[in-house]
DNA sequence: CTTGACACCTAGCGTTCCGAGGCCTAGGAT
DNA sequence: ATCCTAGGCCTCGGAACGCTAGGTGTCAAG
């Protein structure tokens, strides 16, 4: 699968899997992705914090240090503005993914190689 | 639709539609991007040529000027690495599709306000 | 003779993701 | 004691990509 894909579609995901599973925190979320999706999304902590940050910023999530863990972890949540900011980027995701399956049925492809 | 959320895919979508129609010039692939879209697809020139250009210059397409029409058109065709690309590019899209749906199903959305 | 559709092109910008590196703790192996 | 691995966080800089904005030019219609 190639790599630049994901370009444009994180943040929308990122929702998704704090929608799916409620409060997680980084590390758990790069797991979480990668075994929801088959392994198909392994993404690097360089994509995911910053990006995490970007959703903080923008008041999609909040975050709170773990008390509770050993280890320092910071713990995502939605917002209610991430909640609606969910709802708007499923949708637009299905019109993009919908968009581009019709692109694709018209086309004959070889076998891949 | 958001517009980057084309970032990654341009590619494999030009490759199709051309799969799809046969040979086609670029102000044509524009319109049929769209048409075949549903108008989710209204992909500026300054998208199209440039994509058009790199494809060509890693072996995918050929063009030709065509000699046909009374206007100048530079028609683009699939080359046989091009058809090749294209499965490639079929299979990963159907691995990131698969992968992000997946992501999608577990998510409670609220309605797209 | 101006507007709008058709048709091509490119430089530069902004965004985005990722690679590489750094920091730290805990537990097991050597 | 020392190393290694896994867990956990972070950030800087680069590369890639698509888009904006601008340009050129033809042709038909009003």
């Amino acid at each position: 699968m190639r790599a630049e894909m994901i370009k444009g579609h994180l943040d929308g995901l990122l929702l998704a899997v704090l929608a799916s599973t409620g409060p997680l925190h980084g590390y758990s979320i790069i797991e979480e992705l990668s075994s929801r999706s088959g392994g198909s999304f392994k993404l690097p902590e360089g994509t995911i914090y910053p990006a995490l940050h970007r959703l903080e910023r923008e008041g999609l999530l909040t975050s709170r240090w773990s008390q509770a863990a050993a280890r320092r972890r910071r713990v995502y949540e939605l917002t209610s503005r991430g909640r609606r900011a969910l709802g708007r980027e499923r949708q637009a995701w299905s019109a993009f993914a919908g968009a581009a399956e019709s692109i694709w049925r018209g086309a004959v492809c070889p076998p891949a190689a």
